[in-house]
RNA sequence: GACCCCAUCGUCUAGCCAGGUCGAGGACACCGGCCUUUCACGCCGGCAACACGGGUUCAAAUCCCGUUGGGGUCGCCA
């Protein structure tokens, strides 16, 4: 073990690039450089159906853009590779198998319908939710000649059925489980796959970090953890979890109610010194309480011990504020060039002007004709009401259809381009029972404030993902309140 | 529901660990005023909190217990 800190990020690439991966990304970074040691990024994508290689590169260019530079990872290398975990699956292997064969881990051979049906068992008697053991009890020799033949299995965790896990937490000292109520965890999927709790032991491990900060959703797992650092024989890092971010109602923070995407924050013209220095004030305070600072002087003066534990709800208003601060603080060249950098760049002009050529005659028309290109939320006029609405159906109904159109057929769009809008949309169409002319006229007045448009989806695609979410989820409660 | 975490103004928080200096400080939002051709910025002022109940103590926002409330977890997701 080197007695330099080493801490790491470990985002999921499954989605658009979250703030809780930046608000968490931010204290190991600082905690990493104000001890001098290193930040690493390492990707956690075994989950090979929900993983893609779009998402990765958003989490790259979302952290860089916030200036958090890691100093290990996928792109940039390190003596502690590869850190796609992914490209990890034979160390994993081989770690769960030294596991099987001290005991500490047992093939399970149980049906994904038996373990179903024991969960709502279990619900139905009130009992306690988990995996009962089943297949714990198969002698070793039977286990190894079924693995053999090829029979479907997973390796699960032997945890101890007796006693007490007493795990430690920088922030909130000893937390105590009674082992009897945690189940034994799965560690290798049937795919051969690691899950969250093996490779995270095992990577944490081998690329010796030394501080594990993440967030508090995390504890009631950190048994499982600590028994699996025991069962390799590894000395366990320093546990720290953070509070979670809020929704102003104070439950976990999620995109139904707040944005969370950092691409939205970037197109919607928020200053990464300024995010990051929001994201600071969530949970801990300079020494002098002063609230406007860098991340150098966050660097210099972070004190894990400092972090208050309640979760703080993310606050747009005051976020909005502190940015307005420091864009105030800049001078007109300083500001031109990152209205240039993030919204308006040539390359954006580019897009627009191929959309919008065939439709002005003079250039001073492009202004008004592409107005809505460099907007935020839209104000609907009396006539654009009423085309929000699909055709025969009433306001809260069109609502309704809005709102699954984008929860379902575009959250998930990650590559966000007309070739993979246009399936998304139509297919939605048929999911709702409606054709595309009835789906087309409400969503493009929703994205653009206007029934006569360049191509819907070539516009959709100029305008970016955050831009339509953020359009789509204001007409979804404009039609609401209209009843 | 079970387990775990948490609890100061509406929100972010200082104070709590080392109990008296707290008739609880700062910031956002809100309200009022000043500045100003307007708006905004800026400045000044105001409103507003120790969840509740016990205990310990000469003394509790600070320590202990309970209640209540909020949150998280309970996936071959992370």
């Amino acid at each position: 073990m080197t007695d330099t800190v080493r801490t790491r990020i470990a985002p999921s690439p499954t989605g658009d690039p979250h703030v809780g991966t930046a608000y968490v990304a931010l204290f190991n970074y600082a905690f990493a450089r104000r001890h001098g040691g290193q930040f690493v990024l390492r990707i956690e994508d075994t989950d090979r159906r929900r993983s893609n290689a779009a998402s990765e590169r958003m989490i790259f260019e979302a952290l860089r853009w916030l200036g958090l530079e890691w100093d290990e990872g996928p792109d940039v290398g390190g003596p502690y590779g590869p850190y796609r975990q992914s490209e990890r699956s034979e160390i994993y292997r081989e770690h769960v198998e030294k596991l099987v064969a001290s005991g500490a881990a047992y093939p399970c051979f149980c049906t994904t319908e038996r373990l179903k049906a024991l969960r709502a068992e279990q619900r139905e008697k009130k009992l306690p939710i988990g995996y009962d053991g089943h297949c714990r009890s198969i002698p070793p020799e039977e286990a190894r000649r079924r693995r053999d033949a090829g029979e479907p299995h997973v390796i699960r965790l032997a945890m101890p059925r007796e006693g007490e896990s007493v795990v430690n937490d920088l922030l909130r000292g000893e937390i105590r489980f009674a082992n009897s109520q945690i189940d034994d965890q799965i560690l290798l999927k049937s795919d051969g796959f690691p899950t969250y709790h093996l490779a995270n032991v095992v990577d944490d491990h081998l690329m010796e970090i030394t501080h594990v900060i993440r967030a508090e959703e995390w504890i009631s797992s950190l048994p499982k953890h600590v028994r699996l650092y025991e069962a390799f024989g590894w000395a366990p890092p320093v546990f720290c979890h953070l509070p979670l971010l809020r929704n102003p109602d104070t439950s976990k923070i999620s995109k139904r109610k707040n944005p969370v995407s950092l691409n939205y924050y970037r197109r919607a013209g928020y200053l990464p010194e300024a995010l990051l220095n929001y994201l600071a004030l969530m949970g801990w305070t300079m020494p002098d309480e002063r609230e406007e600072f860098s991340l150098g002087e966050l660097v210099k003066n972070i004190d894990l011990g400092d972090i208050r534990l309640g979760g703080p709800v993310f606050d747009l208003t005051k976020l909005t504020w502190l940015n307005g601060r420091y864009l105030r603080r800049m001078s007109p060249e300083e500001i031109l060039e990152r209205l240039r950098r993030d919204l308006y760049s040539d390359e954006y002009f580019l897009r627009i002007l191929p959309l919008v050529r065939e439709r002005i005659d003079t250039l001073e028309q492009f202004a008004e004709y592409s107005q809505f290109f460099f907007t935020g939320t839209l104000e609907y006029g009396e006539a654009a009401r009423k085309k929000l609405l699909v055709k025969g159906r009433t306001a809260p109904q069109s609502a309704k259809i809005l709102r699954v159109l984008l929860e379902e057929a575009l959250d998930p769009v990650m590559e966000w381009d007309a070739a993979h809008l246009e399936p998304a949309v139509r297919t939605a169409c048929e999911k709702a029972g409606l054709t595309p002319k009835e789906l087309f006229m409400p969503l493009r007045v929703a994205v653009t404030g206007r029934p006569a448009t360049p191509p819907l989806f070539d516009t959709m695609e100029v305008l970016g993902k955050e831009t339509c979410r953020r359009r789509l989820r204001h007409a979804v409660e404009l039609l609401r309140s209209m009843k």
